[in-house]
DNA sequence: CACTGTATGATTACGCTGTAAACATCATGG
DNA sequence: CCATGATGTTTACAGCGTAATCATACAGTG
């Protein structure tokens, strides 16, 4: 009775992870096994714990995040890019939000949440506002919209301020672009 | 064998919590009966669930965090208040991770994230610089110092970039300040 | 072809958790 | 003095993560 059928557990399993984060229910190594149709224990041969598993849910995540960032990015100006880039990651944040949430939630193993080009999109176009002071104005972009996002989530903002938050990013890349040495 | 001891148990509890976050460890609440040496279901004579217990040790992480901001809201250049601000702010989230983010974590039935006076300490110096705009300087100086502080935690900044923190607060300040118009 | 090692999954079991239900004990006010 | 409500205890159940053990199927080698 035993199954070995399609194709590759764990993209099965990261798949139903992401539709139980999708359907707001909180994710379990057992539920999802049982989503699989496979045995409690049967992920444990392919993550060593469930915080493993959660990890590659993140990586996933980051890589749909990359690409939003990149289709926001298409603009000349950089100010107009980074304020595009802004709101895609603030739309991201929304449309699924226990997605996000789990992807900085901090599981140990994993990578860095900022994670892989998803950085470099938006560093590049800093660059071309503030190459001096790259670094300084790299944290604040980033952190002025990872900010805006969770604040999003969490109930801080309205979710229809669009027009504040479109201030809000303005104003940042303003102070960014005004930037002249450290 | 009832003990029926000691000031009001809900007090402890929170302290219990507190304490175990301090520690690092998670917690639970027939862990945090333990500590508080009373039976499992004690707390829920005082709490309807581990949520509101939780939101309860949230609100007096909000206070806290309010009163951090105050004692660093002392110069009288708005500026340099609201970037002494962000500084404790950063620190605060540093110095009690875990508290942190179960502040943020969005239980619930929980206030909401921004709370009390923490956010009317910062609004009050940002009126000072932007009073056309208010609303979108707020959103834009809160959003950054947070997912700064949310970055941090997360292990992507070095824990000694404070210089760096402290331009990209500047950046930030600038181009709040620079605001003429929404 | 038979044989054996390795990868994958299933079973079983343990301790932990949150919490529902029923019971005990106290302080208090009619 | 006794009923009543507030507080804490005991017992019980379902669910979780996971350690240990067993079963099966496939791949490579003789």
């Amino acid at each position: 009775m035993t199954a070995k059928i399609s194709p590759e557990l764990p993209e099965r399993l990261v798949a139903a992870a992401l539709a139980a984060l999708e359907r707001g229910e909180d994710v379990g190594l057992r539920a999802l096994a049982r989503d699989t149709g496979v045995s409690a224990m049967a992920p444990y041969r392919h993550f060593r714990d469930k915080d493993a598993l959660l990890a590659a849910v993140a990586m996933r995540g980051f890589a749909d995040l990359r690409d939003q960032l990149l289709a926001a990015n298409a603009a000349p100006d950089p100010r107009e890019a980074l304020v595009a880039q802004g709101q895609a990651y603030l739309a991201f944040a929304r449309a699924r939000p226990a997605l996000f949430r789990l992807m900085f939630a901090g599981h140990d193993g994993g990578p860095p949440p900022i994670e892989d080009n998803a950085y470099g999109v938006m560093v590049r176009r800093v660059r071309e506002l503030a190459p001096v002071s790259l670094e300084a104005a790299t944290l604040a972009c980033w952190s002025a919209v990872h900010g805006m996002a969770t604040l999003a989530l969490d109930g801080g903002l309205s979710p229809d301020g669009s027009s504040v938050e479109h201030a809000a990013l303005k104003m940042i890349v303003a102070g960014i672009s005004a930037a002249k040495r450290s």
